[in-house]
DNA sequence: GCGCTTATGACACCGGTTACCATGCTAGCC
DNA sequence: GGCTAGCATGGTAACCGGTGTCATAAGCGC
């Protein structure tokens, strides 16, 4: 009853203009002595403004500290200048510093970034991610792996206008809207590296059926080995879920297998982990009795005891890759069809060394 | 020359349509017989509304699948529906979780959050804080620790009228922006678990300088102690800077006193892991020869082994809370000026055993 | 019949944009 | 040389999709 009347009072207390107003276009146009439509050109870069009036806009601009209103000009635009990062937490360091890169990348575009962590088994995930898309009209959306392997969604993004960068593990088929690392170069050499330390008996631990990077870390490693002229019998290839306790289980899997392998490549530096565990348990030391390779460089891989050998992938570096990608899109009319691919690598710790004899 | 005329034809063709147009709140307008106005006044949960017609309009929203254009809606009420969160890096777990939470109670409110990584011993860090949040008019700000402390930014903040939340690890003197976690009650916890396990000499590292968490883990341990009979003596107490880098340097201090320490407590689980790093240099045993106990359980602490004993805060529960208590604001009128607490708790883990005689 | 409350609409406005028109200037034509 | 065509430049109005303000009509108690 009396709620009413004070929501009322209270809403209208809420406008609280904070008397000083933002500089707007306007402004400047008036003080410039021209049309706003002029200021706008400026501001856009349209060729058909006399030189001598652009630099008294701009300077105008940077005197005033004048910033456009992004919301104004998404109105005018039917778009956003905002770009969603879409993840489902697989690695949260990968998440953060893909951020990291992202961000840095957009620093000075006015472009901002807006979060979405979302659950691919969600049966709602498309269209939730959808109505994401659409309510904030974004501009373009980076899409984190696994997620970035659902060619469904990318399909919905590109009916729905929305650019798009997939971060991957490999080249796939996807003209330019693709960043990718090359595991499988990496996971070669890798390979090799041990091959090198003349391990012959080696154990795999791949990833999940259904993630591209599992076929390409894969794919990386066999090729490798065939190189070194090792083949690997099937029941040395073992999968895992790339977390902790399928490492071990993993593990434990292989290290029961006789002749016993003398190391352990596994898929990512959770499963790594999980080997460190089995072979404690097993009495096994690292590297001495075993190698083991991981596989994302993540800080877990050197607080193990002894430092894990494993692969980099630049993420900081992809992840402002993909910016540019999208702020070309933005500014340019020309895509450029060039995947930008990154070299994964391998980064040699303490967890490999000769094979026992 | 002839780049003018292509840049125009490109930019004129930039503007498609694309044929399906957004509903709008004329279209609900029409359709519903009322004017706009009455549509906004619906959306805005005006008490004017008679509710004959704000259950005709409300269906009508559901049935063409519509919601308000956030700009827009921005672009009048002077501000807009985006939540900031300023970290700066100190550990991703915590930041990833934290935006999970934040997420999870944003979840359908409309709000979206916008990421901003940051370097607060940048000269330009507060400018440019101020400057991400005048642009996008950022309706409020959750800023991670270390940031949150401080006081000139939130002072910053809170002059641009913009909402915040400060995740800290104590009670502050802030009414009802606080976000909290009980840091010293934890840590007063791993004090009396140590003692009980009859350790008494213990050693101590502590986060850097000017960290309120430095000071609350402190407090809380020794206070903790000092309620089971033990005083610790100042040479036990060493500084750290909560990398893993400066818990192995700490470490070997404190496993050079004589009589040695019979249990360390490291402020955060990184410098607990270069604990165990000097441990295994100086070949002891934990916990055999030594009791380590960490604070903030991130996942590094369970791949250590053995399993590292440590402090775990509800970092998602925290996130969801600053997020709901901005939504409180941008709702209800009337800030409620409880802060939120959450209890942060002992995790036992492999890493504490008695004290060796 | 008056005044108060409730419910609704008309209209301007938020800060930018596009579409279209008007101007000034130069060039080309008779 | 005058007149018009053509181009560069700037202005005006309408619009993007919602809000605020204010006016007004209907309902009600007295």
């Amino acid at each position: 009853m009396s709620s009413s009347s004070s929501s009322r009072k209270a809403s209208s207390e809420g406008a609280r203009g904070d008397s000083k107003r933002r500089t707007t276009i306007n402004d400047i146009a008036r003080l410039a002595g021209v049309s706003k439509k002029t200021v706008s050109r400026v501001l856009n870069n349209s060729p058909f403004v006399r030189e001598e009036t652009r630099l008294k806009v701009n300077s105008l601009m940077q005197e005033m500290g004048y910033t456009p209103d992004p919301q104004a000009r998404g109105l005018a635009f039917r778009r956003s200048f905002l770009i969603g990062m879409v993840f489902d937490n697989p690695n949260a360091q990968m998440v953060v510093t893909m951020q990291e890169g992202v961000l840095d990348g957009l620093k000075g575009s006015g472009f901002e970034l807006v979060v979405h962590a979302c659950d691919r088994n969600d049966p709602n995930f498309l269209s939730e991610v959808g109505a994401f898309v659409e309510r904030q009209k974004l501009f373009g959306v980076i899409v984190l792996p696994p997620i970035s392997e659902n060619d469904t969604l990318v399909e919905m993004l590109k009916e729905r206008g929305c650019h798009y960068v997939r971060m991957a593990s490999a080249v796939i088929d996807e003209p330019g809207n693709l960043v990718a690392s090359t595991d499988s170069l990496a996971t070669a050499e890798a390979a090799k590296h041990l091959a090198k330390l003349g391990h012959t008996r080696i154990g795999f631990i791949a990833g999940p059926p259904g993630f591209r990077s599992r076929e390409e870390r894969r794919k990386g490693f066999l090729a490798g080995l065939k190189d070194s002229g090792i083949e690997l019998p099937a029941k040395n290839i073992v999968d895992g879920a790339y977390t902790y306790e399928s490492g071990i289980a993993a593990a434990e899997r292989l290290l029961k297998l006789s002749p016993r392998p003398t190391a352990i490549f596994a898929s990512n530096d959770e499963m790594a982990a999980g080997v460190y565990h089995a072979a404690r348990q097993l009495g096994l030391s690292i590297p001495g009795d075993l190698s083991v390779v991981g596989f994302d460089d993540t800080p877990v891989s050197s607080r193990l005891w002894p430092p894990l050998t494993t692969v980099r992938w630049p993420i900081h570096d992809m992840g402002r890759a993909a910016a540019q990608h999208l702020l070309r899109a933005a500014t340019d009319q020309a895509p450029d069809d060039d995947n930008a691919v990154f070299p994964a690598f391998l980064v040699e710790r303490e967890s490999t060394a000769a094979a026992p004899k």
